[in-house]
DNA sequence: TTGAAAGCGCTAACAT
DNA sequence: ATGTTAGCGCTTTCAA
């Protein structure tokens, strides 16, 4: 692999000059660019990033640390990440930290030790310590991680509002809310904060039921398969979609109707369930805006580490009406 | 941010002694790694792979080029790159390339100016010839790259004949194909083959549909709508599981009942799929075997850049019955 | 068992 | 307009 040396050599000029032409950086002559690019094209040569960045420049890589991209919601957030950064001549450095703290951890050296620009952390692995003695610019979204490190998230306790309303409107009023397992310090909660704000306004049953996140689609299934068939319900609220998908479907197994006997409302409103299954009441969270909300903040850190940011963003999220309320 | 220099220095060794403890080579004194180790603890240490990638190790870096992450089936892929890469101590670059041949074109440029190790290629943008240019291990999936590029991929033409005989089997006489639109030399050709082989003992109606990749999913919808309305159709074939959600969704539209009216059979076979729409009848194509045998060829590329490899390799696949055909 | 010195490919003063 | 030199943080001979 060519290096600088080899072109200034066959260019007839120092590496100096070559890495002037390279970085368009101070003056030079024509005939010198014209030379120098000859050999670069002659030569098929490309710069080593990693001299570059060993020198103080930045990587212009970012680590991007999520539960997992099999999941339509997170992969749309990566993708999205991943368009806006290649737009800001970044690069991103995935890591699936799944629900597995130490892998999540081992992640967050290597990020250290390739000497990433900045990192943005979507896991949900909570009281990974180690995140407060990165010394490094650091964004999250929708969890606490430290002190100094900015949280960017949906505005999860109107979108429990915004469910309950549409639960409401419809006519619902034995009502269940199946979530995950939630975590003390869980943003989630506050999406059953907020949907048990609203109901608790009126006189209605309201029933809550765990199920792990972690849990294969066949266990939930069947957990969820047992609520049904034990219980009346005639409103649900999912705090994800995908188990919304397994609602539809064992109601539709217990001949239960939706929205007719029972209604529906689902969260994520990734462009995935929008685009195959429309019929889905769901809270859309904007994972547009709250990639560029977060790309912006760390941009900015990493321009200035000491700049000051706000400690929470909050973006408001939409209620995507489909035919599961009506 | 501490560099080996400073850890020699608290430690009162030479920064020779450090790299030795570092990397666990030559002969120590337990005294001196005791010191070594206390110094690293204390200085929160992180050796910079950049400065040691220089040197000329590896970078353990691993270039991904996909056309994007947020389909379920590149989703699933990406994550089981992660994970087998992970264990084997890699980290990945990831780039969606959607079908931008300007943008994987530039990925491979910084990819290269990176020194990643290797690069796992599955995008769709046919012709890139900078691929024979760049020296570097490279293992394509599903798709012609250049001469000594070895391509992993299912059986496609398997695939297709697999499908042809569901549908036969199923009672359907009048057959349709909905896939992508068919570059000249796409792989999925090989899934029309093996169909139409399989068809062409009978004599059967059979016609097909190209519906452009990048279409929108209303797009589709409509085109399908079509289809489904001006013809009679009692058996479908989709190039992708995807294209067949929408196929199930617009009988449903039109009172076209599955299986009665309508056999369906998607290709794919995704996680998703499988746990969310079960009664989709499918082609799977193994993903995680895919997945090992490109990564078991790379580092093989990696270990011995010289090593002579296949040009193809090809995995079974297998179909998964739901009742959309039966 | 340990250290000194050179060098990986590049950039950034500081010359000229 | 161009070149010289030093150095980024590490590994690796070669010596001791």
């Amino acid at each position: 692999m060519a290096t600088l040396d080899d072109i200034a050599k066959m260019a007839g000029v120092s590496a100096t000059t070559v890495s002037r032409v390279i970085n368009n950086y101070g003056s030079l002559s024509e005939k010198t660019k014209t030379k120098v690019f000859a050999a670069m094209k002659e030569l098929n040569y490309q710069p080593n990033s990693l001299a570059r960045s060993l020198k103080g420049k930045k990587t212009q890589l970012i680590g991007v640390i999520l539960p997992g991209v099999g999941n339509p919601f997170f992969g749309q957030m990566v993708e999205e990440i991943e368009n806006q950064l290649f737009n800001k001549d970044f690069r991103i450095i995935l890591c699936n930290a799944g629900n597995d703290a130490k892998k999540e951890r081992a992640y967050l050296r290597m990020l250290i030790a390739n000497r990433v620009d900045g990192i943005i952390a979507g896991s949900h692995n909570l009281n990974i310590e180690e995140y407060q003695k990165a010394d490094l610019p650091i964004i999250s979204f929708d969890r606490y991680l430290s002190e100094n490190i900015p949280i960017v998230s949906s505005d999860n306790y109107q979108g429990g509002q915004l469910a309950a309303q549409a639960l409401l409107a419809s006519g619902s009023k034995k009502l269940q809310i199946i979530t995950g397992r939630n975590r003390p310090n869980s943003p989630t909660n506050d999406r059953l904060n907020g949907f048990k704000n609203i109901i608790k306004q009126h006189d209605l049953q309201l029933d809550l039921t765990e199920i792990d996140f972690s849990a294969t689609p066949n266990i939930k299934s069947l957990k969820i398969k047992e609520l049904l068939a034990k219980k009346t319900i005639d409103g649900i609220f999912c705090t994800d979609d995908l188990t919304s998908l397994l609602v539809m479907r064992q109601a539709k197994n217990l001949n239960i109707s939706i929205p007719n006997d029972l209604r529906l409302v689902g969260y994520d409103g990734t462009n995935f369930i929008q685009d195959y299954h429309p019929e889905l009441t769901t809270i859309m969270q904007p994972i547009s805006d709250i990639v560029t909300m977060m790309i912006d903040l760390l941009l900015k850190r990493i321009d200035d580490p000491e700049c000051q940011l706000e400690k929470n963003y909050t973006l408001p999220v939409k209620l995507i009406a489909g035919t599961s309320t009506i």
